[in-house]
DNA sequence: CGTATTTGACCCGCGC
DNA sequence: GCGCGGGTCAAATACG
């Protein structure tokens, strides 16, 4: 490649060296050096005795080596030479596109490096959750992780989140049954051919695993959080105690996902507060802005049932490492409740949680004081960031948005994206 | 005209 | 058994 790149350049400096006249770039300079360097009475530079500088031969040589590092995009003069220096610009500028070719193939690999790494962690997490029951006798979760893994590791390609159910087997499908139609199941039960229930531990456990939803609460005078997910209203109650009606909504982004329930009211003391209650998970793919929530409700229900159903009181967040690992920024706001009649983890995001990176999206979420309310319509399309902020560290995202913003600022003007982004 | 919302009726679980 | 409250259904209505 080496020589057949020199003939063509060779071939290319021979061939333009008959419209030296045209170039215009550096005219001035380029009367001034020949005056001084060449000895030749006509205009005509000496191309044929470039071919045989040693420089010129060294620079074409090097370019190519050069294309891995930083090269610099003014070369050193050689002997003055408009043709030179037009294909020394050239030879720069392909060089500045090989190389930005380069960065771009290498964010790209961090990027995937990053978000493998992201599953991973949330893998291993899921499997540590997972052995967690199973040391309570639950058989049925090591199997499921294993699948995940499995799945991860032949496909190698990355499983959408949306895809990872980080509900146990028995879970999942008592979820979808019972969200498939909670009420027709209900109807079903005085039906003939439906198993009488059996009381084993197996079904009690299912049927409080069942249950369990996330409940949100932010401020917003919204009727409802705008979560990246198609909600259509089913009914409306008023609650007992309660003069802000009960509304019911349902996932319609997918003709096969009745399963979700979503019920929202307002805080009676506070009716700024807008309380809404996350039931099952979403068995089709998810907008990113939806599939945030989504996974915020779907690892906060992983971890409702990883084990802090066994007290009966509200833990908090900070004494369950596993929350802390779902929301590293968040403490405070979580709290886990196993109450009956089913066990419910409340993200409030009303609270304020503490100082927060300012390089992360979060911190304008989390928060709110009550006076600002001047503007509810961001705290209403930011519950999404919020929980995409706490399903992916923000700690993680200002580190990954750092790095390819040094990446992209390194290279000079071209580092204007907004990489930090959260989905 | 298709879709979303409203709203009264109905069903079911639970406590007394 | 009965009443209450939560949750859902489905016809009627509104809306784009």
């Amino acid at each position: 490649m080496g020589e057949d790149g020199r003939r063509v350049r060779s071939l290319e400096l021979g061939g333009s060296a008959g419209v030296v006249d045209e170039m215009d770039f550096f005219a001035k300079e380029e009367q001034e050096r020949a005056r001084r360097a060449s000895t030749t009475d006509h205009g005509v530079p000496r191309l044929g005795l470039k071919k045989d500088d040693p420089a010129v031969n060294i620079g074409f040589q090097l370019f190519p080596a050069t294309l891995e590092r930083d090269p610099p995009m003014v070369q050193h003069r050689s002997p003055p030479d408009e043709d030179n220096d037009a294909k020394r610009v050239l030879e720069a500028m392909q060089a500045e596109l090989a190389r930005t070719n380069e960065e771009n193939r290498r964010l790209k690999n961090m990027l995937s490096d990053a978000t493998n790494n992201y599953n991973a962690l949330q893998v291993h997490l899921i499997r540590l959750m997972q052995e967690r029951n199973l040391s309570d006798g639950n058989t049925q979760f090591h199997e499921v992780t294993s699948e995940v893994d499995e799945r991860r590791e032949e496909g190698g390609a990355m499983v959408p989140l949306q895809f990872i159910d980080l509900r146990p087997a028995s879970v999942v499908d008592e979820e979808s049954y019972s969200i498939t139609d909670e009420g027709t199941r209900r109807r079903r039960s005085s039906s003939p051919a439906d198993p009488p229930p059996s009381n084993s531990s197996e079904q009690e456990h299912e049927a409080s695993t069942r249950k369990a939803r996330v409940s949100v609460r932010a401020r917003s005078s919204a009727p409802m959080i705008s979560d990246g997910c198609h909600w259509r209203k089913y009914g409306q109650k008023m609650a007992k105690g309660n003069p802000c009606p009960r509304a019911y909504y349902r996932c319609t982004m997918a003709a096969g996902c009745p399963v979700r329930k979503q019920v929202v009211q307002r805080c009676a003391e506070d009716r700024s507060v807008l309380i809404t209650n996350y039931e099952g998970t979403h068995n089709h793919p998810l907008p990113p802005a939806a599939m945030a929530m989504a996974s915020t409700t779907s690892a906060a229900a992983a971890m409702l049932l990883s084990g802090s159903t066994s007290s009966s009181e509200g833990v908090t967040n900070p004494g369950n490492p596993l929350a802390r690992a779902i929301m590293p920024s968040s403490s405070g706001v979580v709290t886990v409740s196993a109450s009956a009649p089913f066990p419910t983890v409340t993200l409030d995001l009303t609270r304020t949680p503490g100082p927060l990176p300012a390089s992360s999206s979060s911190p304008r979420v989390f928060g709110q004081p009550p006076g600002n309310q001047s503007k509810p319509q961001p705290v209403t399309d930011t519950v999404s960031v919020a929980t995409a902020a706490m399903v992916a560290d923000p700690n993680f995202t200002a580190a990954l948005a750092a790095a390819i913003s040094s990446i992209m600022g390194r290279k000079g003007d071209g580092g204007t994206h907004q990489t930090s982004d959260s989905k």
